[in-house]
DNA sequence: GAATTCCCTGAATCGTGGTTCATTAGATGC
DNA sequence: GCATCTAATGAACCACGATTCAGGGAATTC
């Protein structure tokens, strides 16, 4: 009978797997795309460099996995939080600050994962991720239009350009040092990004201060 | 008596100097950063690899110029256009469509260079870059803020956010293709712009169809 | 517990692209 | 025209980091 892979087996390679993605997750973390690297990521999962390749491919495809896991995990979050708002444009609002809140907890990954430098390969699935966010941001401001919220306008353009703004005002090299008034930047941000969707500025106020609390506490995961 | 360069020399040093740059930028805007390697720009160049290093001492240098050149160049446009327009606010609108059509002209090559992913010595020079483009925005927004035009607001913050949506917006990867209605993404996006610093939405519109004449212009160069 | 198959190791290999340098070609000054 | 200097060349060199692979354990089956 051929050899099989006994259940305890399973496991241990599940775990080994996991670490893997887990130590490239850390070392983006750390130092960005640019040190993720397979001597450096073995070295943290406990493993030798050899071995990473019986879980991966290629480095690319170990990437790939960890932007993909990442792209899961925080469009579930901006889609939750959306979700239990209840309205169009509170559910915009909730789906802004969410991701600026999310965002704000580890710029350095953040920046990593939406913006930074990878080979031409990876591009792709980066891509994926930035439309998938894109997508879900459109969605809800194309149904905010559609119940009158916001003014007629291009939903996926109007997308891009709050994605744009909230990376660089947050993540991007140029964002302002926050640690400390998180809370302030979110909420200013939010603003100007509710206000260029045509929100008025004061109701864009209310909206915002409305959207604090449920934002905050679906932050916290 | 020592030898000493004749004004000829001098001439051929510095054409070549430029001709280096040219090939680079040429090399940036049709394949992006990662084409930007000594040996086919010098080629392009008409002259060996190792040439190269006569002119510059490193490869860094080389890029470094190209974005410092290109950096100088697309910051006086906008301050030009922005200074010839009559008021705070049309001053703004003029320096947020100069941009745009500008970057418009050639994304791939916006795009690289403000963008793009670089080695870290690089990203000094980008970030110098990028800092001076959103200063030159901060200094309008504060203008237009002083003269009661746009609400009070962190005029840093919102330049970076400005910036954000219209590197997104145009040249990002999410960007929508815009060949054949330029047009219409720029005012469009300048409409979201100006929304963004809370101009109203039926006067942002006014701003921008005011602003579209002299801002085509000054696109024109 | 022997045979078999899989898993892990880490040093060696490989590809890429920047950088060097001995050599050749060209300028300059007398 | 010759001595001396600078400029240009391009093949060789090097650093870096991904990838491979022969050899040494572990698991599994009977």
């Amino acid at each position: 009978m051929p050899y099989r892979r006994t259940a305890n087996v399973v496991r241990r390679l599940a775990a080994r797997h996991d670490a893997i993605i887990a130590a490239a997750r850390q070392a983006a973390s750390e130092g960005g795309m640019a040190c993720v690297q397979i001597a450096p990521v073995a070295a943290r999962a406990g493993i030798a460099a050899g071995t990473v390749y019986r879980y991966f491919p290629a480095k690319t495809d170990l990437v790939a996995s960890l932007l993909a896991e990442i792209a899961e995990r925080e469009i579930g979050a901006l889609r939750r939080a959306a979700d239990a708002a209840p309205g169009p444009l509170s559910a915009l609002s909730a789906a802004i600050m969410t991701f600026a809140a999310r965002a704000l907890r580890d710029r350095r990954l953040a920046f990593a994962a939406i913006a930074e430098p990878v080979d031409a390969e990876l591009d792709a699935t980066r891509l994926a991720f930035r439309r998938s966010l894109a997508a879900e941001l459109a969605t809800r401001i194309a149904a905010a239009i559609a119940r009158g919220h916001l003014p007629e306008q291009d939903s996926t353009l109007a997308a891009a350009a709050l994605l744009g703004l909230l990376v660089e005002g947050l993540i991007g090299p140029l964002a302002p040092e926050a640690s400390g008034r998180e809370r302030e930047v979110v909420q200013s941000l939010a603003l100007i990004a509710l206000r260029a969707l045509g929100v008025a500025d004061a109701r864009a106020r209310g909206v915002v201060v409305q959207t604090i609390m449920p934002a905050d506490a679906a932050a916290g995961r």
